[in-house]
DNA sequence: GCAAAAGTGTTAGTCCTACACCCATGG
DNA sequence: CCATGGGTGTAGGACTAACACTTTTGC
């Protein structure tokens, strides 16, 4: 599947496919990367297939530089989804197939079993586009019950769930945030990832504990009331956390 | 692929493979279930291919009962390996398949996609048995330096990796250990996957606290000097802390 | 000056670590 | 009766959770 508008199956391994969970935050919100298929007007992942010469890991990358518009994304492999029934659950698509007008959307009969990535990334960042299949490429928050085909619905909250257990031994953060922000910036994302409020006080601590944040001189303009100082993440030690883990728990 | 020696390959999906890890415990070692194939004396994880109509978790309970004969293991999908060139860093069975003389080998030439496993078993209760490609199957030392196929090698150490992180938050023992065991035994078993000593006082305190063990009236006996305590899991509380997962950390 | 948000501090409790001591068994 | 290994206890330190106080800013 390219974005040219064809799909030439021989470059592409049969039966695979990945699905990626494109998370990104606003306005104290999490949320996902979608896009709404031309046809059924449902709502997908953006996916793609593993091309014959290339990693699971490149084929992820490709399909986020894609639909984001950015390259160096932090991504992880989490799951792998293969149930044989997971492409025949869908009623919409399979009645738009019986009708034989939309001969693209046959391959979607076959079976594949999919790998899911999900990815972290800077929601001001995101140029999303649709892809050949879709008319529109848009944010939902995380928890929105739209409509959404196969078991993508299934995959969204898999991927939710894996980076909450990642949040107590790996730094988040870096490519969530803009480059500069504040402290109860960052606990917000923590509390959205999490789900419940966390301590203000106690989590200042733990995250200096971790020495991951540059302090900068400087504060955050135009919000009411005390202004809050303006951080950075120290790229060197965060690259050390990612690899180490963090001691701390959430 | 299946043990009468026949290789339907219509009856699977191409490209799609799953290795398990299987790891038992004997005589204080962490053990791998291997296989030795006939044609190039090197060592394998046992594996196999995705049924047409089969889940990967189905899949890997069929290769695991195929070589140990046993069911209701547990196990877990950790890492799927996608290197396009990893099929091919194998000289010599590929000098093998050049000589054209075992024709059975030629699928060893496609790019497989594979979908690593680890499973936890009984060491005592296996019955290893080889498959059609392989004339031993046998335990090894999760350490040892083996001649391996292909990246079996890093699928093993990939798989001891994620263990030893799932150690810190799951319980870990009920499948790798007989019905009773004595507490020393049990720490052992961490010892060995850890790959460092634990402190016998606070390990025994920590296991006590999760509350997933019965401690019964009953003594080892045969052993020398003072004889321990037998044990079995409490299965309710194990399987409430396998979904919830545990406070403490090693 | 008051309310709201942010920075800094304190304290109690819990958990982890590192030991010391006693008990049972085999030789 | 001593060496070895197993069972139980305890003190110190680190980390966590809960909460108080002060500072800054907009109205």
């Amino acid at each position: 599947m390219t974005d040219s508008g064809t799909f030439k199956s021989d470059d592409f391994l049969d039966h695979i496919s990945l699905d990626c969970v494109i998370f990104g935050f606003h306005n104290g919100e999490l949320k996902v990367l979608t896009l709404r298929l031309k046809y059924t007007k449902e709502f997908a992942l953006p996916g793609g297939f593993l091309g014959k010469e290339e990693t699971l890991e490149d084929a992820a990358k490709r399909v986020l530089q894609e639909r984001t518009g950015l390259k160096d994304i932090f991504m992880k492999q989490f799951k792998v989804f293969s149930d044989p029934d997971r492409s025949k659950t869908n009623v919409a698509i399979q009645d738009l197939i019986n009708t034989g007008a939309h001969p693209d959307l046959h391959f979607f009969e076959k079976r594949f079993i999919s790998v899911g990535f999900y990815a972290l990334v800077d929601f001001t960042k995101v140029k999303p586009s649709p892809d050949f299949f879709s008319d529109k490429c848009e944010w939902k928050n995380v928890n929105e019950q739209a409509p959404y085909i196969l078991d993508h619905k299934k995959i969204i909250e898999k991927a939710l769930e894996v980076l909450r257990r990642q949040l107590s031994y790996q730094p988040i953060g870096y490519n969530l945030l803009p480059e500069k922000f504040t402290m109860p910036e960052l606990q917000k994302l923590y509390e959205t990832i999490l789900g419940r409020e966390l301590d203000r006080r106690n989590f200042q601590r733990k995250m200096l504990s971790y020495k991951i944040l540059n302090k900068l001189d400087e504060r955050k303009k135009g919000g009411a009331y005390k202004s809050p100082f303006l951080y950075e993440f120290n790229l060197e030690n965060y690259q050390k956390a990612l690899n180490e883990g963090l001691s701390g728990s959430f």
